[in-house]
DNA sequence: GTCATTTGACCCAG
DNA sequence: CTGGGTCAAATGAC
């Protein structure tokens, strides 16, 4: 999931690590709608001009992309050819510019190397009424949260459980979320799975194994790793 | 009708 | 001059 086009070429800019109390991205309403787009981390911000760019990449497969919604309502005012890029640049305002006096703007450019991925420069924040609706309403928990806030409920329902001790059911618990994150992101699993029955089998397994089976041994076993981490790491 | 996009013209910094 | 950014008329979608 993480960085891949950026682990070649281009040099990196410095993660944002000062100045950024006035960097948007944080602030601004975050999307919503779950489609087949996924986030990246930021690339760069320039905290004085407030402008900061964002690269979005679309993971439909074969399926043609359109430019990603990023929760805002843009409109489209302009678009360049851009020297040395065989891609277009498009330029967008704010659909609410000139209702509500909205400055915000963005350019979107999609990458050479990768094409699945969109280069978003943004300049300047929403001030529009959408902005602030958007950014009180807090974005749906995606589907490894969902299940993470699951385990969590169902341990602290039963603290343990067949003699199998709250630890053991804790270890178990962040082991099975660790599988399904990994498994989620690696296949892409959001879009297209039944989430409620994904999450019902991953409940049914957490508990078959901690409630189920020889639960004594499994303690002791998970202790004596335990003991063998400790010693690996020194 | 309204509102969005397309696209060449225009502006201007370097 | 060139290239990036914006404007605005024409066109399209609803």
């Amino acid at each position: 999931m993480l960085n891949l086009s950026s682990s070649k070429g281009e040099p990196q800019p410095i993660r944002g690590s000062i100045g950024m109390s006035e960097s948007p991205p944080f602030l601004a309403g975050s999307p919503r709608s779950e489609d087949s787009r996924e986030h990246k981390d930021q690339e760069h911000i320039d905290a004085s001009k407030r402008r900061w760019t964002e690269q979005v990449r679309v993971t439909t497969g074969m399926g043609l992309e359109r430019p990603l919604d990023d929760g805002y309502s843009w409109r489209k005012y302009g678009q360049k050819d851009i020297l040395g890029s065989s891609y277009a640049r498009g330029y967008y305002r704010c659909t609410h510019r000139y209702v509500q006096g909205c400055l915000a703007r963005k350019h979107v450019q999609r990458s050479d190397e990768d094409p699945a991925v969109f280069v978003v420069t943004y300049q300047g924040r929403h001030t529009c009424t959408q902005a602030l609706a958007s950014s009180t309403i807090p974005p749906s928990p995606s589907l490894p949260e969902r299940l993470g806030m699951e385990l969590a409920k169902q341990l602290e329902i039963h603290p343990n459980l067949s003699s199998s001790s709250h630890e053991t059911r804790e270890f178990l618990a962040e082991m099975i979320l660790g599988l399904y994150t990994k498994a989620i992101s690696m296949l892409n699993l959001s879009s297209s799975v039944d989430e409620t029955q994904l999450i019902g089998g991953a409940i049914q397994m957490f508990e078959s194994l901690s409630g189920g089976l020889r639960s004594e041994d499994l303690d002791r076993e998970l202790k004596d790793q335990k003991h063998r981490d400790v010693h690996r790491n020194r």
